[in-house]
DNA sequence: GCCCGGTTGTTGATTTTTCAACAGAGAGCT
DNA sequence: AGCTCTCTGTTGAAAAATCAACAACCGGGC
C-alpha cells in the first residue's frame, strides 16, 4: 500500500479517536475530523464513505490488533482456551478507554459481530470435541453461549470494567466449565 | 503554504532532529532521514538541497521560534534589555538538548550569524543612546561586543550550560554595565 | 412560510508525493 | 587494476492529496 494512503488513513483514524474522547459521536462533523487530522475534507471521503464507515473501520482495525495480540502463535484465537481468554481480557483492560468510548457512544455492531463470530467458531469446535447430548440442538446451543459470552464482555466494558481482567477470566472459565458439564450425553 | 508541503517539511525536520540525537551528523544519510520521516527520498530533495541545507534550515526555524518566544511584544528583540536577555537564556535552557547537539556536532554558522546580527543591532542602538568616547570607532566596538556576547552564549551551550540561566544573565548584564562605563566621553 | 448558516457529498483542475530507475561518485575488497 | 556495494542527485510517469466550487439538504430563527 502506497505510503500516502497509509499516512492519510492513520491520521484520520487517530484524529477520529481523539475527537471521540472529547465529543459526542452524533454531533461530530467530518469537517472537524479533517481539521483535526490536518487533511482536506475530500481526503476523508476518499477513504471513508461517511463517519459511520469511519467508526466501523476504526473498530475493525482495533479488533484486528486485539486478535493479533491474543493469538498464541500462528493460528486461530480460541476463546475457549484459558490462555487466549486471559490475553483477550488483559488487552481490553489496557485499551479500556478506547473500547469504552466506542461501545458506549454509538451502537456500532462491529465489535459485537466480530466477537460473536469468534466465540461461535471456538465454541463450535469445542462442542464438536465433546459428546453433546442429542436433545440439544448444536446451533442453538452455540448461539446461546456466544451471545452470553459477548454480552458479558460488552457489559464489562460499558460498565467501566468493575472487576479486574483476572477475575473476569476466572468467572468466565468457571461458567463455561459448569455449563459444559450439563451438556454431556 | 500548501498543507502537504508543511507536513512534509515538518516530518523531515523532526526526523532529522531525532536522528541528530542518536547519530553523528557526518555519518547520517539522506536515506535514513527519509525513512525516519516516512517520506520518499526524492521528497527530501524537493525541499532541501542536501543534509547541510537541512541542518541550516532547521536551525533557522528554531531560532525564529526562539526570537518569537523572547519578544516582549510586537517589536524587536533587544539583547541589551535585561528582560529580553532573561527570556533568551531561559528559552535556550529549556531547549538545551537541541542547541547542544546542533552546535557541537556540526559547525553550522547559522546560529552564530543570527545571534551576532541580533547583538549588533541591539548594541548599535544602545551605543547611539550614550555619548561614546570619540576615540572609539563605533563599528569596531559593536563588533567587539557582539563577538564577545555570542562567544559566551555558544560556550555556555556547548559546555552543557555549567551555570543556570539566571547566573548567566546576571554576569552578562554586569559585564555590559562595566564595559559601558568605560566608553563614556 | 422564507431566509440563513452549516454540513454533506461530489467534481475538476492542479500540485505534491511516490516509486522505480538511472548515472555517477566514493570506499572497500580481491 | 577491476569489481561490488552504498549513497547521491536526478528524471519521468503515475497516483494521491489539495483546493475551490457547486448543489442539495437540514435545522433554527423570524
Amino acid at each position: 500500500m502506497d505510503r500516502r494512503i497509509q499516512k492519510s488513513r492513520q491520521a484520520i483514524m487517530n484524529a477520529f479517536m481523539r475527537l471521540m474522547s472529547e465529543k459526542d459521536f452524533e454531533s461530530m462533523t467530518v469537517n472537524q475530523i479533517a481539521e483535526e487530522a490536518n487533511v482536506n475534507r475530500g481526503t476523508v471521503y476518499l477513504h471513508f464513505t461517511d463517519k459511520y464507515d469511519l467508526l466501523d473501520q476504526c473498530m475493525e482495525v482495533q479488533i484486528n490488533q486485539l486478535l493479533r495480540n491474543c493469538m498464541p502463535e500462528e493460528g486461530l484465537v480460541h476463546l475457549t482456551s484459558k490462555t487466549a481468554l486471559q490475553r483477550t481480557f488483559e488487552y481490553l483492560e489496557q485499551h479500556a478507554s478506547f473500547y469504552s468510548i466506542m461501545l458506549t457512544s454509538k451502537g456500532s455492531a462491529v465489535f459485537r459481530n466480530q466477537m460473536e463470530t469468534l466465540f461461535r467458531q471456538s465454541l463450535s469446535e469445542h462442542l464438536d470435541s465433546i459428546n453433546l447430548d442429542r436433545k440439544l440442538n448444536k446451533d442453538i446451543t452455540v448461539q446461546f453461549l456466544s451471545s452470553a459470552g459477548v454480552g458479558v464482555l460488552e457489559w464489562w466494558i460499558t460498565h467501566s470494567m468493575p472487576y479486574p481482567a483476572s477475575v473476569m477470566v476466572e468467572q468466565f472459565w468457571n461458567l463455561l466449565d459448569r455449563i459444559q458439564l450439563q451438556m454431556f450425553e
